[in-house]
DNA sequence: TCGATGCTGTCGGCTGGCCGACATCGGGGA
DNA sequence: TCCCCGATGTCGGCCAGCCGACAGCATCGA
């Protein structure tokens, strides 16, 4: 579950071996992008992947009536804007800068030749997909199958397992999000993730320190999901 | 989107380049498996990478309350049970074939090595994944953002696009679904379902033809997603 | 030929969660 | 220092879609 943080398993620069990590940074364009700045949108071409190096990034979609469904964050070390390089018919998604952040770029074409000849490098990227593919499939499983509650508790345990690191009994995350991000990665209002986090707090699941939440593992294993509910 | 059948764009083994693909064949192991049948469940080691050679077989999560979370359909040519390969950790989905049909099986540690020795077939095991990250995506959007009566139809066309071959001006499902399928993708009832498709039909968007959906791709543009509701 | 079984079609009643609406709180810029 | 703006917290009304229920209707094996 969650672990020390210098390599969680989508921190795809520390995970690449040395050479290829030495390879790769000869290849890139490192660029500063402010609080809120969109890194590419749904509709552009697509010529490049990304790494993030410092800061945070998140990937969503945009629905015709502005709606946005939050696919992931991105932590410093993830590569994104993969997912156009290798299929190509132009971004899908957007991202865009949570916080100040640094961006590393490399070109599609440059980055597919470095693949082909790293194939340790390749099989990293496979892995990292294959994450990704397995947690989206579990959000859809979730929203198809489980209410509010359940959703939002299971969003806080997907969190700490990517984006926790262990405090005495506690689980830090380390990622700033809004209720109104928590709710658009899981399909539903901000009202009712305020409302299910409260519960939460009140039933001392969790606690908020500037700003982050702090998860309190000692309370968990009483929270059956369903549970939560009766305990208004 | 719609386009004659030869190659899908999921089809990997017909994408897979000669050469490499007489090499992977040369690792398989060929087994039949009757309707119904359970080639993997959630739990199990995951030792082997599949490919469907004849029929068809589904791919799903199966929720604590025994509803299920429809991802995909394979068609023949395709791989499956790759995203445990090499990540590790166990299955996390159930695949079961639909009709009977005809896997071929290859141990993943070996499959890895022809990964690592075939550098194009490992790109194509990452454009095969970054579509299916795609689609994942696309569903999450609409789970979050549309009504049922757009998310059937969306559902339609992106079976089309995936599934399904032109006959003159119709677009034909080559697929073989049930409506509780469909409501297992997209995370609604089988009821829903029912009417929806219903409504469709007595727009003559869509007829059906031996248990397998038409599109008269000539009444599609009219049916903005929207206007459909209106037209109850 | 005949049940058995699984899929399709349709109908009300009920409710989880959406949608405004508004008040409060806290941090950052002028 | 104050103001502004984005985030949080709370409430009531309302409705899309779930649920149960049941009636055709094919397909399949005996």
């Amino acid at each position: 579950m969650a672990h020390g943080s210098p390599s969680r398993p989508s921190n795809f620069i520390e995970r690449l071996g040395g050479d290829d990590r030495a390879v790769l940074m000869r290849l890139v364009q490192r660029r500063g992008i402010e609080k809120g700045g969109i890194i590419f949108n749904a509709g552009s071409p697509g010529k490049n992947v990304y790494f993030l190096e410092s800061g945070q990034a998140k990937i969503y979609h945009l629905s015709a009536e502005g709606r946005e469904a939050l696919l992931w964050f991105c932590l410093p070390g993830e590569i994104f804007g993969l997912t156009e390089v290798c299929h190509g018919g132009g971004r899908q998604v957007y991202a865009q800068a949570c916080e100040d952040s640094h961006i590393l770029s490399v070109n599609r074409a440059v980055f597919k030749d470095f693949l082909a000849t790293h194939p340790s490098a390749a099989m990293l990227v496979i892995d990292v997909l294959s994450c990704r593919l397995r947690s989206l499939g579990h959000v859809i499983e979730e929203m198809a199958a489980s209410d509010v509650t359940e959703r939002v508790f299971h969003l806080i345990m997907r969190l700490a397992a990517n984006y926790g690191h262990r405090v005495g009994d506690d689980v830090h995350l380390d990622i700033h999000i809004t209720h109104q991000e928590m709710a658009n990665m899981i399909g539903c209002t901000r009202q009712s993730v305020t409302s299910t986090l409260g519960m939460l707090k009140r039933l001392d699941v969790l606690s908020f320190q500037n700003h982050h939440i702090c998860i309190h593992r000692d309370r968990l294993p009483s929270v059956a999901p369903g549970d939560a509910a009766a305990a208004h």
